[in-house]
DNA sequence: ATCTATATACGAAAAAAATCGTAGATAAAA
DNA sequence: TTTTATCTACGATTTTTTTCGTATATAGAT
């Protein structure tokens, strides 16, 4: 069974269970509802849709059932960074990662992490 | 108008416009023909398609029209990086960062630009 | 001039993704 | 107990994206 990518509506559903662990339908709606304008039965059918993918599991014993990612965030973060490089960056690392920390305010410790990581990477020290 | 977002088909073409410059519908083809089962009609289409959503322009003087991107390079990839920030690292450019760096190979040279890049990020702003 | 290869135009079908309405079950409130 | 709120199931519809067939025009080869 491959890792299947999830579309745009998935991610955000699992963006949800990543963040707050296994959850109803009604919470992940509530959530989706702050930023976005649908329905419950919508959140619903794309649940179930995704436990038929293998992408989530369910706990069914209480009336509402208890949904979780199957798929690990890491893992899955990795996959779709992998796709996205090669589909909009040509496959640059490189490229992208300067694009990255050019467009955006990273914080002082990140930059510093990052530093520090590729340090780790050339085998060298700082 | 604001920027839209293309979609896969859409991607895989304007990297090629972006990487041969001004091409015909037969050179765009041919080039994803290599990798992708695909007609040439379909492409035909696609191209059109972009025409009409602003993010081709078309030559039309000779019979094989020359089609080439409306968007910049750039601009675009940023706009996707954006939202794949967003999508599926929350927004944390850093842990983005971090894992791209993480799981590829990157060469040297590129760890070296973006070291210079941070320093100069950390340089400007206390 | 005729035939062949190659263009574009365009509608429509197929596939994929997202949305929603309704029915029926169950729990909680009144 | 009766009513009300909330849940799942599930089909159907809508929207978006992708694919392709067919008609028609034109250039170049024979």
């Amino acid at each position: 069974m491959a890792e299947q990518k999830p579309t745009d509506a998935e991610l955000e559903i699992l963006q949800i269970l990543w963040k707050h662990g296994p959850s109803t339908v009604r919470f992940v709606h509530d959530q989706l509802a702050k930023t976005k304008d649908t329905g419950y039965t919508t959140t619903l059918k794309n649940m179930q849709n995704m436990v038929q993918k293998k992408m989530l599991t369910r706990n069914e014993e209480a009336r509402s059932h208890i949904y979780q990612p199957e798929l690990k965030q890491q893992e899955t973060q990795g996959m779709l960074l992998n796709k996205f490089l090669d589909s909009t960056f040509g496959g640059s690392a490189g490229k992208l990662v300067m694009q990255a920390l050019g467009n955006n305010k990273t914080s002082k410790e990140e930059l510093e992490q990052i530093k520090a990581l590729i340090n780790k990477l050339e085998g060298g020290k700082p």
